[in-house]
DNA sequence: GGGATAACTGTAGGATCCTACAGGTTCATT
DNA sequence: AATGAACCTGTAGGATCCTACAGTTATCCC
């Protein structure tokens, strides 16, 4: 049952499952960091850096970086609004699969903007690279890059090896990283409704009104108001729309899955 | 630079990337469905399964699966309805890590329908496995698993080896499913809204009036009337919060990420 | 018993939304 | 020249929402 018609080759593999564990157990920024880092040694690259962006009930979504970043480079990025630019972003926003980053020089070729943000990289020694996205059911989504200095051509290897690891490490890198920033972003994320003040908020959101959703529940009209007015506190909105839309995108409703 | 701490082993490593160029090339769900099986023995599992819940502008998401387990057991699975119980079902739509199943082991001893749950799946020869979750940022969720009919503590070693593969294949697969059901899904999620029609649905989500809007744009407020119209149409909704959250929930409206 | 919390209900007026009617301009494509 | 798509605007009436004021009931915990 071995192996159908793929090649089985022999290679060095390291022990991932010490990742996942120290992720595990890390309690603080500096722990992920360390975790990055050693990540980062252990298949070969020379930097990483790690960003998510996390909604919120305030008007803006919570951004978090770990960065393991030449600082001259994050300082010029920021001042330069490279996030609009860089393709690796737009990518990971996108789609669910990694991204090798000379997979990516088709772009550069048509647009300006583009080649001048990556003869930028190169000059700070970021030359070849993959990147990693991850979303999860609450709207958050992040992403985890390995970069190397070394060209396409000479880091293929090891960015082909470091792939399926690199994955999973990233989804396992988020994880811990919501679990260290869980109190801080507590208040702004960790929004309790009541189980009544769901239901009204649900069945707003599915286009009844609150006269119907009444009828639905059982109760007077004036007690949805009063639930839904509840809900707009809670999430600090001036609407019902609003409230919808805070609410979906925290993951405080979400569809059937039966 | 090699490897901080790390151990190094040597390990037989089945080539990776037949799986993702072969997912990039199919056309049709038995394409997929190869894909799978090959997957599957390459990693020597007896069976797997995949599926997926996608939001759609109708009232319900729409699922998507793909089968590799006894048909015996998806129909006693339908009939029992088994997906309420299910925590790997519960893990994948919570989480964005990989589960072993003899990880949730603890919980069939609390509860008595899913200790139920797995003594039935034990029955169809479903006995250790892993799953392996992935989201998206339109809100499409999916999971994969793969199963064996060995115990736990044999099942570990190849358990552990195919986990990364499993869950960056989870990625690959589902993007590919979502390529060939692209035109089937169009209708019901590929729902085009215009620049305009988004600029008002937007600003209606952070909490504008139409009259606010209508500054905002520099438009008069019976426009703004008229786009939040023209979107409930398409949307095939009643009011504009069920707008919004079919919306965010279909991904064509988001958080900036600057 | 007091305090906190959740759920519930009523009245009322002004703000906002929804819908139906009726019309216009600009621009690209056929 | 005609068609369609996107964008724009107005009036008007009824439906619905939002907010403020003013309560009741039940439960749980200190």
């Amino acid at each position: 049952m071995v192996a159908g018609g793929s090649k089985i080759r022999t290679v060095a593999e390291p022990n991932f499952e010490e990742f996942t564990d120290a992720l595990a157990d890390v309690a603080t920024v500096d722990d992920i960091h360390n975790v990055c880092v050693r990540f980062c040694e252990t298949y070969e690259f020379g930097n990483f850096i790690y960003g998510a962006c996390i909604p919120t009930s305030l008007s803006r979504p919570y951004m978090i970086y770990i960065s393991g970043y030449p600082k001259a480079w994050r300082t010029l990025y920021n001042e330069r609004h490279f996030v609009r630019v860089d393709p690796t972003v737009h990518h990971c926003a996108a789609h669910i699969t990694p991204v090798r980053w000379d997979r990516l020089t088709s772009l550069a070729k048509e647009n300006s903007r583009i080649r001048e943000f990556f003869g930028e990289a190169e000059q700070h020694g970021l030359v070849s690279g993959i990147s990693f996205p991850v979303h999860t059911a609450r709207g958050e989504s992040a992403m985890f890059s390995l970069a190397s200095h070394e060209q396409h051509e000479r880091a293929t290897r090891k960015i082909e090896k470091a792939a399926p690891y690199g994955q999973m490490f990233t989804a396992y890198l988020h994880e811990a990283v919501r679990r260290v920033f869980a109190d801080e972003l507590l208040p702004i994320t960790g929004v309790r409704l009541t189980e009544r003040e769901k239901q009204c908020l649900l069945w707003c959101a599915e286009g009844k009104t609150s006269w119907e959703t009444a009828r639905i529940l059982g109760i007077s009209e004036r007690t949805v108001l009063y639930h839904i007015q509840n809900v707009t506190e809670k999430l600090n909105v001036s609407s019902r729309a609003q409230a919808v839309a805070r609410a979906v995108s925290l993951g405080l409703i979400s569809p059937q899955l039966d």
